[in-house]
DNA sequence: ATCAATTTTTAGCCTTGCCTAAAAATAGTG
DNA sequence: CACTATTTTTAGGCAAGGCTAAAAATTGAT
């Protein structure tokens, strides 16, 4: 078993590896609140365990075992974050707090059991794919809302949970994943987009609208507003 | 908010308090696992934070606030138990260690809304207390299975948890709280007890019936067997 | 290509919570 | 009442995981 502390570093190592490329040890230091010299020694421990590779100067990357233990880690998180919105009706705004604690001290039984009580879901209140046991990732292919164009429909795909009051926001037009949705106008200059939701139209400022992914996107691209 | 680690010295003083009138630095490392020295070390501080008072070679007392801290903890200790054997249908010899864990990680909120799901239950599936909110225990009132005589009868109440094995044990022969059963045979020098229990009649051995707690006794005492 | 800005690492320190070994206080016994 | 056994405390250390300040390596810009 590791530490509390090492499971949120390979964690986060991995969330940063998706999106960008390389994983320097700012880019921990600054999503993890630490100071930066604090990871470069957890680095350092985190090498000799051989759970990532490290070069000096050059930024981090997992080694399978390493991944695993992280993929465990976002697996127990994100099926916790479900469970707690299934079975607690807790709101989505608030569960990804909540499964931070619950992700370190979830045992292997438990994780089981609620799979099977959730049915085997393959998705997390937000969207995020919810490795399998054996650490499989499905993700899905999705573009941020702010990219589609006027007339361009589509699903949601995924809302990033990073900020809890984006997820009131756009909760509370009801940008849930799985629904359909329509963009009937773009302003330019990020302006504003308008969107239609269950024949509701609402609208979305452009950086809220970054943070929302739609994926199954068809129609015609290019109008003008 | 206070370290896991006083959590557990607090909640730990608290059922020794309950049953031991003088809670010592021996007791308090003994039942916690830890070295006497740091016990006394971490007595300074709970002194120091006002939790309990603590005379040198006197032995250690909760403060209010230190007792409430400990109600809280013991609180959500049996409200998780309850949850993951109702809702998760956890075997009852297993909850209490998951939820040595989860305790330490239960927001207000989830408490709350566990809680609510359970229906504001007022016993944990051993059939110890759960205090409410505000701190009040409702202790039953009851005796050793090992003291009853034959001819008695009464209601198991509580069965200790201390031991995983004795809950499977006393759990193959349905012993759970709220189960009626009646003693049909004593031996003697610390022998087998007999007892009914729905109508299928079960030996205990002494060791095992003093764990077990019985309510609502009736019946002639003093009968040999 | 050199110098300044940025990033990363090293060095040294702190807190928490545990440990062992030794000293001090208390309790029990002849 | 004195002496021994037990209990408790003190003293000194250790590992984890943070921190700040300073040094070193890299990057970028003129």
């Amino acid at each position: 078993m590791y530490t509390e502390s090492i499971e949120n570093y390979l964690k986060t190592i991995y969330e940063i590896q998706k999106e960008s490329e390389k994983v320097t040890t700012n880019s921990i230091s600054e999503k993890l609140g630490v100071a930066p010299a604090s990871v470069t020694s957890m680095m350092k421990k985190l090498s000799e365990k051989k759970l990532i590779t490290h070069k000096r100067y050059q930024g981090v990357k997992l080694t399978g075992p390493g991944k695993k233990i992280a993929l465990e880690v976002i697996r127990h998180h994100r099926l916790v974050e479900l469970y707690l919105a299934e079975a607690l009706g807790v709101p989505w705004d608030q569960v990804h707090d909540e499964a931070e604690k619950w992700e370190h001290v979830l045992s292997e039984d438990l994780e089981d059991r609620m799979d099977k009580v959730l049915g085997y879901p393959t998705r997390d209140p937000h969207g995020s794919p919810i490795p399998s046991r054996d650490g499989t990732v499905i993700e899905l292919e999705s573009i941020p809302l702010v990219e589609l164009q006027p007339g361009q429909s589509g699903v949601i795909a995924e809302v990033s949970d990073h900020d809890p009051d984006l997820l009131r926001y756009v909760g509370k037009m009801g940008l849930y994943p799985m629904t359909k949705i329509e963009v009937l106008s773009v302003e330019p200059f990020s302006g504003p987009i308008t969107i239609k939701v269950e024949d509701a139209s609402h609208i979305l400022g452009s950086e809220a609208a970054q943070y929302v992914f739609v994926s199954d996107v068809e129609g015609e691209r290019g109008e003008a507003s």
